[in-house]
DNA sequence: TGTACATCAGTGAACGCGCGTTCACTGATGTAC
DNA sequence: TGTACATCAGTGAACGCGCGTTCACTGATGTAC
C-alpha cells in the first residue's frame, strides 16, 4: 500500500468540492475574464455562503494560483499527447491552436496581459520547461534548412532555458520562433483583432506554420 | 475666423483638466493595469472629490474609451512619423517596438487580453485603417521575393480590410505577417515571458524583422 | 452495538473597504445691459 | 464702471453594491473504546 493511496470518504468529498469550485471559477473567467473572479459569486453559484470556500482555499490568490497551475498542466499534457502521436511541429501547432480555442481566457491567463504586481507561482516554471522540452524535441526532429543567422550565435550564448537539451542553436531559434509566431497569430485572433477583416485566421495560422516547417514542397 | 478656433479661458481650462485626468489615468493604468482604473482614485490624486470628474467625463466607460482612442491615435502618429522619415518596414518595426516599450500597458490596452463584454469605440476602426494603410505602403515598397503561397490566394478573396489599397496579395500577406510576428515577440516580451531565459528580446525581434525584410544579404 | 469524544463542513453576522453614480447645494467666473 | 443675472466648476452627503476576509457558532460525520 503506497501512502496517500486510499482516500477516506471525507477526502474524496473535499477533492470533489475543490474541483467544483475550480470549475465554477473557470466558467466565471471564461465569461468575464480573470480580473472578475469573485469568491462570493462562486459560493453563491454553488448554493453556499462565501466563507465556506475558505475551507478549501486560503483565499482568492491561492485559487487563482491553482488555476494558473492547472492551465499550465493542461497545456503540457496536451503537448505531450500530441508529441507522442507524431512528434512533429505541425502536430504541436494544431494541438496548441485547439487548446487555445477551447478556452481563450485560459490561454490569456498564461500568455495574456500581465497584471502588474501578480507573480506566477514558482512551480509553473517547471511545467514551462516541460512544455519547452517537448517543443524542442519536435523542432530537433525537423531537418535544418537555412543558413545560420546572427541570432543563432546569440542564443548559443544564452541556452540555459533549454535545460540541457542537446539541440544546436538553430533548433533553439526555431523553437522560439515557433512560439512567438504562433502566439502572434493566435493571440490576435482570440482578441478579436481579425473580426471584420473577412479572412480566415485558421489559414493565416496555417501559412505561418507552413513557413516554419517548410511547405510540402514536393 | 474659423469656428471653434479661439478658445475662451473656460474652454482652455476645461481642456487642461481633461488632459490632467487622462494623464493620471495613464499613470494608474501603467501601475496597476487597465482593470484597476478608478475615477475616485484619480480625483483624490488631483485633490478633488469624485463627483467632480463627471463634469469632464460622463463616466468611467467614456474615460476608458477616450484612452483607447488616444492610444490608437498615438500609434498612428508614431507610424506616420516613422513612415515619412524612411517608409521602409524596418523603420516601422522599430517605431512600433519603441512605442510599445514606452508604455507596455498602453500597448496591451489595444492589443492585449480582451475584456469580455467591452467593445472598442467604432471610430477606432478608422484609425486602425490609417495604421494599416501606412503599413501597407511600407510593405509595398519592399520588392517581392518568394513564390506565391496558398494564403495569398485566400487573402486576395478577402481584401476589403485593405480599404482599396492597390497592393498585390503577397503584399497584403506580408503586412499581416509583419503584424502578427512582431506582435508575437513584443507581447511575450512585455508580458515578461522571456525574463529569466537569458537572451535579449531585442535580438529576437531583430531576427524576426530580418526574416521579414530579407537579411542585408550582400 | 452503544456511548463519548474529536474532527470538520458550513452558517450568519459583522468589519472595513472602495467602487460608480445621483443629487441638491455653494461659490466663483463670465456675460449683458 | 457698476449692477443683475446666468453659467458652470466643484463639494459633501448619500445610495446601493459587491468585494475579501474574520470570527464564534451549529450540526453532521467519523473515530475510539
Amino acid at each position: 500500500m503506497v501512502n496517500s493511496e486510499a482516500k477516506t470518504p471525507r477526502e474524496r468529498y473535499r477533492a470533489q468540492v475543490r474541483t467544483e469550485i475550480k470549475q465554477r471559477a473557470w466558467e466565471q473567467i471564461a465569461t468575464a475574464g480573470a480580473s472578475a473572479l469573485s469568491l462570493n459569486a462562486i459560493a453563491k453559484q454553488m448554493g453556499m455562503s462565501g466563507p465556506a470556500l475558505y475551507r478549501y482555499f486560503s483565499g482568492r490568490d491561492e485559487l487563482i494560483t491553482e488555476l494558473v497551475r492547472d492551465a499550465y498542466r493542461s497545456l503540457a499534457d496536451t503537448f505531450r499527447a500530441a508529441s507522442e502521436a507524431g512528434a512533429d511541429m505541425a502536430a504541436l501547432a494544431h494541438a496548441l491552436r485547439g487548446w487555445a480555442l477551447e478556452d481563450p481566457q485560459r490561454y490569456f491567463l498564461i500568455y495574456g496581459t500581465p497584471v502588474p504586481g501578480y507573480h506566477a507561482p514558482d512551480d509553473t516554471t517547471a511545467i514551462s520547461s516541460e512544455i519547452m522540452a517537448t517543443l524542442l524535441d519536435a523542432c530537433a526532429a525537423q531537418p535544418l534548412d537555412g543558413p545560420a543567422t546572427p541570432f543563432d550565435a546569440h542564443i548559443e550564448q544564452h541556452r540555459d532555458w533549454a535545460a540541457g537539451h542537446p539541440a544546436p542553436p538553430a533548433v533553439l531559434h526555431r523553437a522560439l520562433t515557433f512560439w512567438t509566431r504562433l502566439h502572434g497569430v493566435l493571440s490576435l485572433e482570440l482578441a478579436g483583432q481579425f473580426t471584420g477583416m473577412g479572412f480566415d485566421p485558421a489559414q493565416l495560422f496555417a501559412a505561418e506554420l507552413d513557413d516554419l516547417v517548410g511547405t510540402p514542397a514536393a
